[in-house]
DNA sequence: GCAAGTCTGTTGGATTTACAACGGGGAGTG
DNA sequence: CACTCCCCGTTGTAAATCCAACAGACTTGC
């Protein structure tokens, strides 16, 4: 329990605190850290977890068994980063994932009841994490929403004005660059990179856009 | 501010408390109730609400715009429900989303940072909101990655086989009711209704699974 | 019993996508 | 310049999806 330091401050949740106002809020929150080997479960689909852990060395895999045993990885895992944090807060729900440790790591482990049941005044920081925590849950939530508003889309040409409509709105302006290589942004889609390509050229084609790499301008067309 | 009670007894953030103990966080956290006429603009996309939305009465629509101008319908929010709550709760980032009155309606609207901001030690059930709020977020949270895990597989047999193991494995039994009919787990998986029903039955003919309208079986195919 | 309506499974043709393979253009290297 | 590597666009074929239409099973109301 002392060398953790950097990890931690840098991690959205405790970012911005000393040192020792994180030290004392671990005491105060009953923190565990636990270190686990290469290749070992750090939680089982089915389980119930009221407590969600912070990766502190090492990478992990979050993964999904389906019925069939078929395997399907969801995330990974980089130290500084929550995990099995949407269960930890939802009481009662069973994990419908499993945490694998990908090399040796180091966890801590935070139990959300402690971290909701505010040592009333003392803890000027313990509010902070509270609100931190709601912050990446919510922001989360955006991410996914907005992931799902692109996929909902049956053909991935409508996929593709759903997401690049959303980055003009973010940038503001309908001329941006995207962050995403073709092949990432067919992953993130869903679709197969080369469709996506013909796809793109046909918007092109078809004077609903321009691009070139990865910019992009989109063209009124309410008017025509 | 006197005829809420019964809605907000039994809305998510409220419940199990009485009147009187309602009526007392309501001034605490500056709740502020509005009435908004059929077809009017609760909120804009792009506007930045700290504030989050609990439907009195009336029915909301929370739609979005692309640039095009193409209108996508992403909720129905009834009474008792909350919204924006992501946004309000993920600070400087402007509302993806517009929000609609469809019908006359009377919102509550809650600021997040005063609820975040816990009046020290005056309020027992001051915390209990943020832990319902937390909660409501982490749910919402599991429901977006579980459709986002169906919805990722590129083929529809596959939404079809991802969405029923995780509903055999919801109900603790290979054999098991879905809570939708055809048309609503189409949409749902975002597939069209008889290339669905076409692939389940194939699925059914391969041996995988059985079915009899709403209730399925599994089968393990695994030793096989 | 009969009629109307709803839900579901099936089928055939038009459309779209997936997949594999190829070629061109840059960036970097020697 | 030659060479390699990587990313991107294009193309052709096989496969899957969408769409419309239809038929059977079931429910509901008269």
């Amino acid at each position: 329990m002392k060398e953790h330091g950097i990890v931690l401050q840098e991690s959205f949740l405790f970012s911005g605190m000393e040192p020792e106002e994180i030290e004392r809020l671990l005491k105060c929150l009953g923190a565990q850290e636990r270190a686990y080997r290469k290749e070992s479960y750090l939680l089982h689909a089915g389980d119930a977890s009221a407590e969600l852990g912070l990766l502190l060395s090492g990478a992990l895999l979050v993964i999904q068994e389906d019925f069939w045993g078929n395997r399907n990885l969801m995330a990974r895992i980089a130290p500084g980063q929550l995990f099995a944090e949407s269960f930890a807060c939802s009481p009662g729900v069973p994990l419908g994932v499993s945490v694998v440790a990908l090399e040796e790591s180091r966890v801590l482990w935070l139990d959300v009841k402690r971290i909701l049941t505010t040592c009333p005044t003392a803890c000027a920081s313990h509010s902070a994490i509270i609100c931190r925590l709601l912050m990446a849950l919510a922001e989360k939530n955006l991410r996914f929403n907005e992931k799902l508003t692109h996929m909902s889309q049956r053909t991935t040409r409508d996929k593709l004005t759903s997401f690049l409509s959303a980055q003009a709105q973010r940038n503001g302006s309908s001329s941006f660059d995207i962050p995403f290589s073709r092949q990432e942004l067919a992953d993130y889609l869903g679709v197969e990179r080369s469709a996506m390509s013909a796809a793109l050229g046909r918007l092109r084609d078809e004077g609903v856009l321009m691009f070139q790499r990865n910019h992009f301008v989109l063209h009124d067309t309410s008017g025509m």
